[in-house]
DNA sequence: CTAGCATGATCAC
DNA sequence: TGATCCTGCTAGC
């Protein structure tokens, strides 16, 4: 998916164009009609993200909650005030950024019809969103909403990171969990997915199989940290670059992805710190990827 | 044309 | 741990 970084740019961008507008909410594939004529009708108050969970607030106290899963997206499309609103979500090849169509602002006549598979579509006098493939799109009341919330951890783009490094500290570094597939758990941290527990663990120099609760606190705190500046990169760039910029150009590797990332994807290829090939191992059914010789095991699982 | 794959998560066993 | 769901792109016949 789109991990964290996406689902807040997403909700930006939906605040950007529909808050504040009566919206016209349909299902053109019609396995969200009934959801769909709850909020039809309704006033976009706010849209917000907590990790990859996506909460858009409507009048009538309804809440409208969207998860992309692996691969659901946004498009969207209308006159000037959509001027920049990329499509946001499941990514088609390896570190593909957002697209937007960048030509003059034609008249805006109206949404397309639509093509595919579009579950929800969203219309205001300016333009239209269409979502497709999310493995969740519900109306929640809001005790309903605010139970979802209630089950995550804390969230790196939050805005409070102390509390949530607090929340951090004290979830990770009490599970017995290796810390590679704690990472995955949105109900110890959320927004995480696989590319930033790949990165984060990698420049964190951590064994992915460290339990939680055997990572040295001071590592946890300064984890928690990484995390929150990478995924703050990634809301400012729309795309995920872990890598630091002295790390970056490779001869073998000229066009993009120019070493975007020092594990994802990068399986048998040396590493860029110490040319050990880098690993790829199946843990609770994702593929991890990490350096053997800069994450060498310290203490890990028996 | 089909199978396989992907930044995800849940449920049954 | 394995099966399942959601969609669209791509590699390979």
């Amino acid at each position: 998916m789109p991990e964290g970084h996406s689902v807040h740019r997403l909700a930006r961008q939906l605040d950007d164009v529909f808050a504040g507008q009566v919206l016209q909410v349909s299902s053109p594939q019609g396995r969200f009609a009934a959801g769909a004529a709850l909020l039809d009708g309704h006033e976009l108050l706010e849209a917000t993200a907590h990790g990859k969970q996506l909460f858009a607030r409507f009048s009538g106290e309804r809440i409208l909650r969207v998860h992309l899963g692996l691969y659901g997206a946004f498009g969207f499309g209308g006159d000037q005030t959509f001027r920049g609103a990329s499509s946001i979500g499941a990514p088609r090849r390896i570190g593909e950024k957002e697209a937007y169509d960048d030509e003059a602002p034609a008249a805006y006549d109206g949404p397309p019809a639509p093509v595919g598979q579009v579950r929800m579509r969203l219309v205001s006098a300016h333009g239209w969103a269409d979502l497709r493939g999310p493995s969740v799109c519900e109306v929640l009341t809001i005790p309903e909403a605010e139970a979802v919330r209630w089950r995550l951890g804390p969230d790196p783009l939050g805005a409070d990171t102390a509390a949530g490094e607090e929340e951090f500290v004290g979830r990770i570094g009490a599970t017995g969990t290796v810390i590679a597939a704690a990472l995955m758990n949105q109900s110890l941290i959320a927004g995480v997915g696989n590319i930033y527990r790949a990165e984060a663990l990698f420049r964190a120099g951590l064994d992915p199989w460290m339990r939680g609760r055997d990572v040295p606190v001071p590592a946890l705190r300064a984890l928690w940290a990484d995390i929150c500046a990478m995924m703050a990169d990634g809301v400012r760039d729309g795309r995920i670059i872990t890598t630091r910029v002295r790390d970056r150009s490779d001869p073998e590797a000229p066009v993009w992805p120019d070493h975007a990332y020092y594990t994802y994807q990068r399986q048998g290829r040396p590493c860029l710190i110490c040319g050990t090939p880098i690993g790829l191992a199946e843990l609770a059914a994702r593929k991890l990827y990490w350096c053997p010789g800069c994450q060498a095991p310290t203490r890990r699982v028996p």
